[in-house]
Formats: structure tokens, C-alpha cells, sequence
DNA sequence: ATGCGACTTCAAGTCGGCTTGAAGTCAAGA
DNA sequence: TCTTGACTTCAAGCCGACTTGAAGTCGCAT
């Protein structure tokens, strides 16, 4: 049984973010001692779940969806459909990275003489190759 | 000469996004006439490279700084560095992305039988391979 | 009994990149 | 003249993931 700032220094989570996941329904409402919240060690594969959802690139609403249906059904099989989701986001980023990428690598190589004139040049490509300008 | 209207419709931009850029002092301030706005076509070249340094991943204040020094100095030199930079931010993040892959590929082969199992064993996988939790 | 440190709650602040809303101005057309 | 529609300014709102601050509570050691 260890109290909330034990838990962050364990986990190198902030006090005040548990609370937070607490509030979002990430975290089950600790149980209280004389009005503050009490831990026992199931604590650490509920926060250690959250940390690899988020490393994936979920955000904290998606865990709370993912925690929610990965105990209503069998975790291999909500896992696989979040999983795949995710996976054509991450693939979607790459690519805009990739053309981020393109981009900044033609930047590079500017040899105009002022800035309009990497204006005109660029309107050109923009144009061309379809640089989508709103990249997100 | 054109209105921001014109601008907006003939760019994309929302002529609130193009009054938000000129407050940043991404675009310079616009002549008036009776108080309103007027352009004239020089402002394309200047929304092209604002697009394309967003396309690029730039964020406005870096656009910002990015005008400033590429007036200043050869526009050449100025990209240069600007783009170096950015290229590793870019290497970076592609970096966290192929990681967040991963992770989402195990959790899609999660063989678990409950929630709790997943969580003691990606604690594991956590401290072994250190997968950074915190992504960002 | 009082001071301390760790906790509590709740509201508000932060960052970026805008958008939205309210209230007002301006020129043109019916 | 009066309305319309496009513009103006300024303040505030939005999203996500927290953090920060104020004010209060708890139990323990001095």
C-alpha cells in the first residue's frame, strides 16, 4: 500500500498526471485512507499499460477506449483491431514525414538569389508535384 | 491589387489565417484603402514559402525567424542551415515513429489472456528494451 | 500546540495555430 | 436612404495533456 508520490517516484510519472488519468478513467478510483488515495502494486501494470499505449502513439481517450474493450473481449483480439488502425496512422505519418522530408532536402538546395524568387520557384513546385500545402 | 478575399479564395487560406499571419509577422502589413486590405501579387510568392515551410514541418515562429535571416544573408546560406536542422528533427521523429511501430506490432501479436498479463508482461518489455514510456 | 510535508480539490494556465463571435465601418446598388 | 456584403478590430474559444496555484486537510514529530 503506497501513497500517490511513492507510485511517482516509481514510475517517473508527476502526482499530478495520476490524478489526471484518475479523472479520464484511465486509471480505477484508488481507494482512500483518511481522504488520500492509497496504491497497491496492481497499480504498476495498469500505469505500465498506459506507458506502452502511449509510447504507441495512442492517445489518452483511445486508451481509455482500448483499456474498456480489451476487457470486454479478449485482449488479442481488441489488441489486433487497435492494433491495425494504428499501424495505417503510423504508416499515414511516414509518409507525410517522407514528403516533409522531400521538402526540407529541396530547401536545401535553394540557389535563388532573394527570397521571391524561392517564391516563384517554389509556387512552381507546389503547383507541380502537388507539395499538398496543408500538411495536416 | 485584391482584397484578402480575393487572396483567401485564390490561396486557400481562410483571411483569418492570412490576418493571423501579417499579426505574427509572417506576412508584412498590408497597404489599406477606406481600412481595408489591399494585395498586390507579390503576396503569392510570400504565402508560397510560408506553405512551403509548413509543408517542410516549420513551425510559424521558426517561419518567422526563417524570413528574417533569409532576407539578411544569402538566401542560400539561410536554407541551408535552417534545413540541416530540420532534416534532423525529422530523422528523429522518423525515429520515434519506426519505434511506435514496433510496439504497435507487438501489441497487435498480444497473446495475453487478460489485461493484466499484457500489463506485467510489457513492463518487462518496458525495462528490457527500454522503450522510452515517454514518448515525447 | 504547532509546524512540517505530503497530500486533497478545483479552477485556471500553458502551448500552437488558428477560428469564432460581437460590434463596428465602408462602398455600392435598389 | 437603406440594405447588403465584405471587410475591420479585439477578445475569447478550441484541442490535448497536463501543470500550476490557492486554499484546505491529515497525521506525525518537536
Amino acid at each position: 500500500m503506497s501513497t500517490i508520490g511513492e507510485i511517482a517516484s516509481r514510475t517517473g510519472l508527476r502526482a499530478s498526471a495520476i490524478r489526471y488519468y484518475e479523472a479520464q478513467g484511465l486509471l480505477p478510483t484508488a481507494a482512500r485512507q483518511g481522504g488520500k488515495r492509497v496504491y497497491d502494486s496492481s497499480i504498476f501494470q495498469r500505469i505500465a499499460i498506459i506507458n506502452l499505449a502511449k509510447a504507441a502513439g495512442f492517445s489518452l481517450s483511445e486508451i481509455r477506449d482500448v483499456l474498456t474493450k480489451v476487457r470486454s473481449s479478449q485482449p488479442r483480439t481488441a489488441w489486433k483491431g487497435f492494433a491495425k488502425v494504428k499501424r495505417a496512422e503510423i504508416e499515414h505519418e511516414l509518409e507525410r514525414l517522407s514528403l516533409r522530408k522531400r521538402i526540407v532536402t529541396a530547401l536545401g538546395r535553394c540557389r535563388c538569389a532573394s527570397l521571391d524568387d524561392c517564391g516563384r520557384a517554389f509556387a512552381d513546385a507546389l503547383a507541380v508535384n502537388s507539395f499538398t500545402p496543408r500538411l495536416k
